[in-house]
DNA sequence: ATAGGGTTAG
């Protein structure tokens, strides 16, 4: 059997020299009956079977292209986002345009999740803007993407358009633009959907709604809505346990972590591995270095979990709080096979050694990241540090001049309904400094932390 | 038959 090399448009012309295009109303009418091809896909796509899907398919493409429809690229495509890779999806989007199945919907929104997946938001952005005729849900994967690829902001400024032109969002797109707000701290939003939601008469309100807008609470440090929201839920799953259990978590407030925790597994609802990690985190936060490490036990044992690296990463973190940094590193070199230590475990420990101004173990463990592809430049700032408060200072030149690139430091802040991202020293942003210069009188210097929002 | 839904260490 000899596979097609990955197509261009020329390739199709080329192999299908004469097939005429069909106007799509025609192909994707309702009463066609199900095709054998496509339901081969489906099953391909359901047991994860990537590979022998795409081949499948380009087989069948160099047989006879018309045992195709919208319907087989439509799977196809969602193969694809399935596999993640960069480009696969490109010569089935060639043939979707050549065939003129880019004007039904559903093959663009899939496309436009395609190309999210692969962080690719130019061609998720422009496959939207092709869209002829709009809808709720083209707009929700286009919010989607921009959330999914670290760009809040954008996501909710498209949020806003979108109602703008006349979109009523549903539950679906409030979840994400919620999921936006937590990521950004933008409380003054957050309230505005929660208000929205309590208005609302056609809203499907299901749990999933409530939870993200705990979620939002939580990650925009208001702790206080978050618990009177939690404490309205009548029907709660492991995600609001969790989602509480964490929002504790990050605030420092262990007592309520772990009481919530017995609360859940009272009320016979079964831990996850998520739910594990707030706990961890609880005791970090804390340096309750016992609790920790009986929960950690306890999550294999009498959970039968099996901790992943984020777990230890945990437990590295706990015992680097708690000022154990011998431990901590010798908890790193015994971690299991099957979880590798990662750089972030690491720099953890370094961060430890700094502020307990350990240079020995320092030095060992600044060696010990080296093995790891990424530069990070605070590695070099932390060494630099704790030789200058040694006075080493030759020591400390050095490990500066390896910092070789430097981030801007960066703040967000939310006025009215909107958040503006502030790059050090950017005299040219559009809303000016000013407002930055104003909050800090105001409120002195701002924290980069969860909540570090303000409404004026 | 087909499209959109963040609980996850620092």
């Amino acid at each position: 059997m000899r596979f097609l090399k990955p197509s261009s448009l020329i390739h199709f012309h080329r192999v299908f020299p004469k097939f005429s295009l069909t106007k799509p109303s025609q192909i994707h009418s309702h009463g066609q009956t199900r095709s054998r091809p496509n339901e081969v896909l489906k099953e391909y796509l359901k047991a994860n079977a990537t590979t022998k899907a795409i081949l499948f398919l380009r087989d069948l493409i160099r047989k006879s292209i018309s045992s195709i429809d919208s319907y087989s690229l439509l799977y196809i495509v969602k193969v694809c986002t399935r596999k993640s890779s960069p480009y696969e999806a490109r010569q089935f989007h060639t043939l979707i345009v050549k065939l003129s199945y880019n004007s039904i919907i559903f093959v663009q929104t899939s496309l436009i999740n395609y190309y999210s997946a692969v962080a690719n938001l130019a061609d998720a952005r422009q496959v939207f803007d092709e869209i002829p005729t709009k809808n709720l849900v083209c707009w929700t994967a286009l919010i989607s993407a921009y959330v999914d690829n670290q760009k809040p902001n954008t996501a909710l400024k498209l949020f806003r358009e979108m109602q703008t032109d006349n979109f009523e969002p549903d539950e679906v797109t409030l979840v994400v633009a919620l999921s936006a707000c937590a990521d950004l701290g933008a409380l003054g939003i957050g309230k505005w959907i929660h208000n929205f939601i309590r208005r609302s008469k056609n809203l499907n309100k299901d749990l999933t709604l409530y939870n993200a807008l705990l979620n939002m609470y939580t990650k925009c440090g208001d702790i206080k809505s978050a618990k009177m929201l939690f404490n309205t839920i009548k029907h709660k799953n492991v995600t609001t346990w969790t989602s509480m259990i964490t929002g504790h978590a990050i605030h420092g407030q262990a007592k309520e972590s772990l009481a919530l925790f017995k609360a859940m597994t009272d009320s016979k609802i079964v831990p996850n591995d998520v739910t594990f990690i707030g706990v961890l985190m609880a005791c970090s936060h804390v340096a309750m270095v016992d609790e920790g490490k009986h929960y950690f036990k306890i999550m294999s044992e009498e959970y039968g979990l099996k901790p992943k690296v984020s777990h230890f990463g945990c437990m590295v973190d706990l015992l680097c709080r708690a000022g154990c940094l011998q431990e901590a590193k010798d908890f790193i070199l015994e971690m299991p096979e099957r979880v590798r230590p990662n750089a972030v475990m690491w720099r953890t420990l370094l961060g430890a050694c700094s502020v307990h101004g350990d240079v020995d173990l320092g030095e060992e463990v600044r060696w010990r990241l080296g093995e790891f592809e990424e530069n990070w430049g605070g590695d070099d700032v932390l060494m630099g540090n704790m030789y200058a408060s040694r006075g080493i200072w030759e020591k400390k030149e050095m490990s500066r001049n390896c910092v070789d690139k430097r981030v801007p430091g960066c703040s967000l802040i939310e006025v009215g309904s909107e958040i503006h991202e502030f790059v050090a020293a950017d005299s040219d942003h559009p809303f000016g400094c000013k407002i930055y210069e104003v909050i800090q009188s105001l409120f002195g210097n701002m924290r980069a932390s969860y909540g570090c929002t303000f409404d004026l």
